[in-house]
DNA sequence: ATTCCACAGGAAACAGTGGTCC
DNA sequence: GGACCACTGTTTCCTGTGGAAT
């Protein structure tokens, strides 16, 4: 065990480029966010009716992904409740993640789980309870609506990716919640702040919801690559050791991360990884030898956990695209329905085998190309755009295709 | 100019699951 | 315990597509 040992002795004694490695978390939000006084200063301004006691208007805030959207709100409405807990003004704030309760419904409960009206609130007040599942969404609305009714509650709502809930019938919450407040005469209110990566999702809203939603717009644009570079900077002088870091280094994180529309998170995570690779192999400072891997490992990383954590059926697809001679649809379905036979499984149809693969497309694991044959019929072309060991290794200890003898 | 191929992909329906309500 | 609900993954049905063949 001498090799083991001596491995731990020298990440032991070995010198740790990183002193503050909680600066480098992707989620760790700065006390002032650079190039955002505008946008904070702005979105404080509009939500600062609530020191009158009035509602403030609905916001929308668009921009694309890393632009410090969700920073920038969260830094604002924490401040906001601080301040107006000093002036006895109370204040709900929840921050809901519209991808990851991706239904109407989840949104409601997660709201009422923020307000303490879950099913593991208080059993005495049925009725304004949401279970985890059960009611028709117009009685949880209901209860909602009748809690926050009863008890005066002022609640910003900030709903985060909301771009993701017009596709699934949310825009029926958004609606409800848009015109709750002429229901609330008695007093407290819900002020919508949604926030988008998508500048165009409002165009798939009812036109109802996007008059009263679009009350007030905020854009945020991409990060400038000296913007980032100013960024990573600070965040270095944070993060790091005395000379554990270069220029060079943030210099070119910020360029390669500014080379994909100036998305600051990715920036930051790469000079995370790159720091976690110098002291993997005890280098003395973080090189730009280290930046490159790390670029490599994040892209092969975020490959092979997409093929890896797939679902049985994407990866049957996975292999009959391997498997099949020029990857048309026709021949990849016949292939897969091959493997289906081999392993006594009934194969799904070809409509949703075609679903699976737009949605890998998606995943960035395999490329599609509309091939046209004339009366040979349209098709599509597809490839695989992980390199073959990489999908390998990924599928090697999958139980199912193990009985094939992949 | 028309026909035809082999699909793509939207819409609606359905089955199954896990829950509430009365 | 039956009616009802949300949700997911899937099937069924259907329309649209572009260019080679006729």
């Amino acid at each position: 065990m001498s090799g083991v040992d001596d491995i731990f002795d020298r990440a032991f004694k070995g010198k740790s480029l990183v002193r503050n490695r909680q600066t480098l978390n992707i989620d760790y939000i700065p006390d002032r966010l650079p190039f955002r006084d505008d946008e904070s200063n702005n979105l404080a301004l509009k939500l600062s009716n609530v020191f009158k006691g009035a509602r403030p208007s609905n916001l929308l805030l668009f921009g694309k992904p890393g632009t410090g959207k969700t920073a920038v709100v969260k830094t604002v409405v924490d401040r906001l409740i601080k301040k107006a807990n000093e002036l006895g003004i109370q204040i709900t704030a929840p921050i809901i993640n519209a991808k990851e309760a991706n239904t109407a419904y989840k949104i409601l409960y997660e709201i009422a789980k923020e307000m303490g009206t879950d099913d593991k609130g208080p059993k005495d007040k049925r009725e304004e309870k949401i279970p985890f599942t059960g009611l028709s969404l117009g009685e949880a609305n209901d209860r909602i609506l009748r809690h926050i009714q009863k008890n005066k509650i002022n609640m910003i709502l900030v709903i985060d990716e909301i771009d993701s809930l017009v596709d699934k019938n949310g825009d029926v919450i958004l609606y409800n919640f848009t015109r709750a407040n002429q229901r609330m005469a008695k007093g407290g209110f819900i002020s919508l702040v949604g926030i988008s990566n998508s500048l165009t999702f409002k165009e798939k809203l009812d036109p109802r919801v996007r008059s009263s939603l679009s009350e007030e717009e905020t854009v945020f644009n991409p990060y400038t690559i000296e913007q980032l570079r100013q960024i990573l900077s600070t965040r270095a002088k944070m993060a790091f050791s005395e000379d554990a870091i270069t220029d060079a280094v943030i210099n070119l994180c910020a360029a390669m991360a500014g080379r994909e529309h100036g998305d600051a998170r990715k920036a930051i995570d790469l000079l995370r990884v790159s720091a976690e690779l110098a002291e993997r192999e005890h280098a003395p400072r973080v090189e730009e030898k280290h930046v490159r891997v790390a670029q490599d490992k994040i892209e092969k990383d975020a490959q092979f956990l997409a093929i890896q954590k797939a679902a049985p059926q994407d990866k049957l697809v996975m292999l009959a695209i391997a498997r099949s001679k020029n990857g048309f649809t026709g021949e990849v379905y016949d292939a897969y329905s091959a493997l289906c036979k081999k392993i006594d499984h009934e194969p799904l149809t070809q409509r949703r085998i075609t679903q699976i693969i737009s949605e890998m497309e998606l995943l960035g694991v395999i490329s599609t190309e509309v091939v046209n044959q004339g009366r040979g019929g349209r098709s599509q072309r597809i490839r695989i755009t992980v390199p073959l060991a990489t999908v390998k290794d990924a599928l090697k200890d999958d139980p199912t295709l193990a009985e094939l003898g992949y």
